[in-house]
DNA sequence: ATTCCTGCAAACCTTTTGCAGAGGT
DNA sequence: ACCTCTGCAAAAGGTTTGCAGGAAT
């Protein structure tokens, strides 16, 4: 899903902030970054606390809470919402950013990036004074044919 | 905010769903109603309760819980999620369409409309094959310079 | 040694549900 | 009369927090 030098990037990146903010790697939080990245996005705590406990069985939910937002303050995390009441996450790629389509049959998401929507945000957003922190934009339809929907929910 | 016929347009809408299915009319629902569309629009289940409980106290939250849902069913009453961890709602004004812009300093709230935005959508949704049932379009920053924001949170 | 982390359990918050009695039709 | 609604309290589901022991620096 995501290229090998995505998760080393990511590792990097996050050690200089363990460093920079006196923190402390340790082996969850290494575990937890690997089980992430191959996890290759859209996951929630639920799922990824199941892909963890595979390889280290004992760890907690309230570690990968905590592990989360660490990654997410170290920016190579996004948080992302769909409304099925998990907080779901995605590795944060530098330099890109898409948004989604989420299929209400069978929960499947698809990314999508638009320049001319992108460019009209920023013309509402001058329009309105306000400047742009994040955005969030998501369509909600039925993929295929309804039946012909790879699984359902 | 809404003129008065919205929530007469409303009550009717209201009241035909409620006998077509063989529901009941109640002094909560008119009153739930009433504050519903005389807050405006944004509002939280909290808010609505502290605002219902000042004319009838009594009132449970479930009661508001279960009116919105029903208000939501009736097509009267659209449901938000703007990330502070509360469902809001807003009125529903028929053949009317607007996204958001929510300002991260004082929690206001605006709302947009673009025609070319809403037509790209369209062109992802068909070059993904996906039939669009509804979605959310939100986007966050900072009004005015800060300082200058009318209130914060 | 010091300071941060972890795992557990309990707390928290919003939303949902079960139930007995009140209310609408 | 029948069946829906209400209010209360309890439950549920996801997330956060307090704490004592364990690990990293």
């Amino acid at each position: 899903m995501h290229p090998a030098p995505l998760v080393e990037a990511a590792r990097q990146k996050l050690q200089a902030f363990i460093r920079a903010e006196g923190l402390k790697q340790t082996r969850q939080r290494d575990e937890i970054l690997d089980a992430f990245f191959a996890a290759g996005g859209h996951v929630s705590v639920d799922e990824l606390l199941r892909d963890v406990l595979l390889r280290s069985p004992g760890v907690g939910h309230a570690t990968i809470y905590r592990t989360m937002r660490l990654f997410v303050d170290a920016g190579i995390a996004h948080e992302r919402n769909f409304g099925d009441g998990q907080t779901r996450y995605e590795p944060m790629v530098p330099d890109e950013h898409h948004d989604h389509l989420i299929c209400l049959d069978c929960n499947k998401i698809f990314e999508f990036e638009d320049p001319i929507i992108e460019e009209r945000q920023a013309q509402v957003c001058i329009r309105w004074g306000l400047t742009p922190q994040h955005h969030r934009h998501e369509i909600y339809g039925r993929c295929q044919k309804g039946a012909a929907c790879p699984n359902r929910a």
